[in-house]
DNA sequence: CGTTGGCCCTGATCGC
DNA sequence: TGCGATCAGGGCCAAC
C-alpha cells in the first residue's frame, strides 16, 4: 500500500537513474497494466520507445516522467536515434515536456531498476529498457501483483496555481489525468489556509476527507490512521466540528508521520540496480495503531481497536480517540 | 454539485 | 495435499 513516503522513495531513486535516459525498448506483458492508457499496448509502447525521459516527478501517490521533446518529433526517425548516442548528448529543448509516462502503483505496483541481464521480477506486467547516462544499460520492470496500478501516457497541461507541479518537477504542467488531485503536504507550494478552509467547508468524517485526494493528496489508509492517533482525532469526528485548532494539529501530525516514514524509507540508487518497496523497516518498527489491533495504545495502554469503515480498517485507541 | 457506497483485482495465507 | 474462503485498499464512478 505505497503512500506518499513509499512513492517518493520510489521517485528519489529512480531519479538519478532515468532523468535523460533513452528509452530503446518497451515489452507489456500484461495489457490491464495499461487500463488508464487511451489507446492499445501497441500505441503505448510506439510513443514510448526513442523517447528521453527529462526527469522524475511527484504529487501525492502519483509519479510521472516527462518525456523531453526531441527532434524525432519533427522527423519522425526513431530508429537512428535509437542506434546512435547523440540523444544523449543533444543539447535539451528549450520547451517544456508537452507529455509524460503517469505511474501509479495502485495497492501493490512496484518500479524496479534492474541491470539489463537480470532476470524478470516477479508479477512483472511491463518492461522498459533503457540507457542512462549516468549508469548505462537499465532495465525499469513494473511489477504489480493486484493490478491496481498503471502506467499511461498523458498530455501535460498547465498547473492551476501556476506553481511548478510537483517534487522533482522544473515545469508547471501537470499530467491532464493528474490535474485534479490536490497538492500533497510535503509541497512547497501547499496552501494550509486555503486546505483548512476547504476541510472546514465539508459536510463529512475526517478520514473520508483526508483519504480523498482532491482535498489533499498522499494520505493513504496507513498514514490517516497514525495522523489521526497522534492528533487524539476520532476518525469519524465530522470536519464541520473538528476545530481550527484540531485541523491544524492534525495537519501538522500528517506531516510529521509523513517525513517520519520518508526518512526511516530512504533508498539511494545502487550502481546495479535500486530496490524500493513499501515494506521498509517503519512498518515493522513505527507503527503505533496500524495493525496494531489488540496490542495497548502506545500512549494510555487501552487495547488498540479496528473498525470496518470504507471497505478499509480503522485503528484507533478508543480512550484517547473519542468523538467529540 | 457534494457526498457516498460499491466495485475492480489477484497472490498470500489460513482453516478444514 | 488440496481447495475454497478470506483479506488487503486507491481511485474511480454511478447513484442519490
Amino acid at each position: 500500500m505505497p503512500e506518499l513516503p513509499e512513492v517518493e522513495v520510489v521517485r528519489v531513486g529512480l531519479e538519478p537513474a532515468v532523468t535523460g535516459a533513452l528509452v530503446t525498448s518497451v515489452t507489456v506483458f500484461d495489457a490491464r497494466s495499461l487500463r488508464r492508457h487511451p489507446g492499445p499496448s501497441e500505441d503505448f509502447v510506439d510513443r514510448l520507445v526513442g523517447r528521453t525521459i527529462a526527469a522524475a516527478v511527484r504529487r501525492g501517490k502519483f509519479l510521472w516522467l516527462p518525456l523531453a521533446l526531441s527532434e524525432i518529433q519533427e522527423t519522425g526517425d526513431r530508429v537512428d536515434r535509437i542506434r546512435g548516442v547523440s540523444g544523449l548528448t543533444a543539447a535539451p529543448s528549450p520547451e517544456f515536456p508537452k507529455e509524460a509516462v503517469v505511474v501509479h502503483l495502485g495497492m501493490s505496483g512496484q518500479v524496479l531498476l534492474r541491470a539489463p541481464d537480470a532476470p524478470d521480477d516477479a508479477l512483472t506486467r511491463i518492461r522498459i529498457e533503457l540507457v542512462s547516462p549516468a549508469h548505462g544499460a537499465l532495465l525499469l520492470n513494473f511489477a504489480d501483483q493486484r493490478i491496481f496500478g498503471s502506467m499511461a501516457i498523458d498530455d501535460l497541461v498547465p498547473t492551476a496555481d501556476g506553481f511548478r507541479a510537483g517534487l522533482g518537477a522544473e515545469a508547471p504542467h501537470v499530467p491532464r489525468s493528474v490535474s485534479h488531485i490536490a497538492r500533497d503536504p510535503l509541497d512547497p507550494a501547499f496552501d494550509d489556509a486555503r486546505f483548512l478552509a476547504a476541510l472546514a467547508k465539508r459536510n463529512t468524517g475526517i478520514k473520508r476527507a483526508m483519504l480523498d485526494q482532491s482535498l489533499v493528496s498522499g494520505i493513504g489508509n496507513i498514514y490517516a490512521d497514525e495522523a489521526l492517533w497522534a492528533a487524539k482525532v476520532h476518525f469519524e469526528q465530522p470536519t464541520s466540528s473538528l476545530g481550527r485548532a484540531k485541523a491544524t494539529l492534525l495537519l501538522s501530525e500528517v506531516r510529521q508521520v509523513l517525513g517520519k516514514a520518508l526518512g526511516e524509507g530512504g533508498t539511494s540508487f545502487d550502481a546495479q540496480y535500486v530496490n524500493v518497496n513499501g515494506a521498509s523497516g517503519y512498518f515493522s518498527h513505527s507503527l503505533n495503531v496500524y495493525g496494531q489491533q489488540g496490542k495497548p495504545c502506545p500512549r494510555c495502554g487501552r487495547p488498540i481497536i479496528r473498525e470496518s469503515f470504507m471497505n478499509r480498517g480503522s485503528h484507533f485507541c478508543p480512550l484517547c480517540q473519542r468523538l467529540r
